[in-house]
DNA sequence: GAGAATTGCCGCCAACGTGTCACAGCCGCT
DNA sequence: AGCGGCTGTGACACGTTGGCGGCAATTCTC
């Protein structure tokens, strides 16, 4: 599988079937998973294997998820995304007030968490050793960090969805992405639209990187698959 | 010629307006739809027709909707989309109603669940990165994650379906593959078409195979049987 | 709040890919 | 040798694909 040390989840849930259904989706994306079936539990585990993105049931049996909550905010900053099955609006601003990152009322949907889950490591990513990488490819170079990159040398001012897509060309160099797979990487799952966009985000791509002064065959078409960046 | 049958859709509603509604927007897009009225009926149809996907309502008469979502879940990895009632009447069955990929509350735009079908699909749709694999069979070698392939050290300008085909070949060499297999393999489970569809590619791709300095015969002929890639 | 930037989408067009067909050649069997 | 059935081949027409330019809606910025 990929990442075979993908960013670590840790889940907490006292029933066995949203873990079951969390698990199996984390994995697919890369994710790496542990579970825990109550608060306890929850932070033993927290301390031990220090996960990249806690996934929190309000309603726990025991040591109640606010409480875990706060003990995890006070020994780490860990992010949490909160599920809570009330829709009142107390517990919204009780949650976060607490240091949730984020939260989620159930009933959710899958892509919806998954979008989530994205977003809050995207946005702590500063540690994440995954995500702050300056990546090369001849005369390209792309910092996920700083979210700059350069090509020929000259900086390349790109908008951040088209930084993003290099982004995911680069870190698949060489390899053929089709436009779904791009849209995922780049656009996220909560992107409801035509995979034409991708065209569009590509012809301006290339656009800026000819600018830059280089060939604009850094980004190549392979009909009926997708893009591919070419590995230099 | 692909998708003469598009994604199959399985609608589930117990309101023939919804079926009708879904349906005639679903076929405009190019899916294909079959319809259930109850929940028994949904699981039957879902195991004998294998869907791409479903769009199953909460509230059906006779076995809920729930119940279907979960058995669906035990049994296959075919996404959900779950269409509720309004949000009040969600409260009922609150932290119950998970397993769906995505949910939509009733009323909905139609715009919207389409596109949802769509993001839905495009997601299951996304393949692994990680099944990129060089084969290589003497002087051929293929990279299927690049989608590349070389004979005798010549890179070879190869169209999809082409490349599709010899990646099938160079997976299984030195067996002998049956035209029907090679469609399945090469052109999709949704090919519809003659057999000697295989015969021209196999002829184009002798040529290109040719035209890069080696023998033709890589690629041999085994009467009333199919094709065989040599072993070398 | 006006202007700029971003971004998805549409329509057009050219190029490409691919299935089909008819016909010729080849193979194996009797 | 002759025959029947596969298979190779070339031509062709059709559908598909992706680039391009432009537009409109939305978001960002000052």
């Amino acid at each position: 599988m990929r990442n075979q040390s993908g960013p670590v989840v840790l889940v907490v849930d006292d029933e066995q079937a949203i873990i079951d259904l969390l698990e199996y989706n984390l994995n697919r994306d890369g994710y790496r998973v542990i579970a825990a079936r109550d608060g306890l539990e929850a932070l033993r585990l927290a301390r031990r294997e220090r996960p990249d993105l806690v996934i929190l049931d309000l309603m726990l049996p025991g040591l109640d998820g606010l409480e875990v909550c706060r003990s995890l905010r006070r020994e780490s900053d860990t992010p949490v995304i909160m599920l809570t099955a009330r829709v009142e609006e107390v517990d919204r601003v009780v949650g976060l007030e607490l240091g949730a990152d984020d939260y989620v009322t159930k009933p959710f949907s899958v892509r919806e968490l998954m979008a989530r889950v994205k977003a809050v490591l995207r946005r702590t990513a500063t540690q994440d050793l995954d995500t702050a990488v300056v990546h090369r490819n001849g005369a390209l170079s792309v910092d996920t960090g700083a979210r700059e990159a350069c090509f020929e040398g000259n900086p390349l001012p790109l908008s951040r969805l088209e930084f993003d897509l290099l982004a995911t060309l680069v870190r698949h160099a060489g390899l053929v992405l089709s436009r779904e797979q791009l849209l995922d990487q780049a656009w996220g799952y909560d992107y409801y639209g035509g995979l034409r966009a991708v065209d569009s985000a590509v012809k301006r791509l290339r656009a800026k990187l000819q600018a830059a002064g280089g060939d604009p065959i850094v980004i190549s078409t392979v009909r009926g698959v997708g893009y591919r960046l070419e590995r230099l």
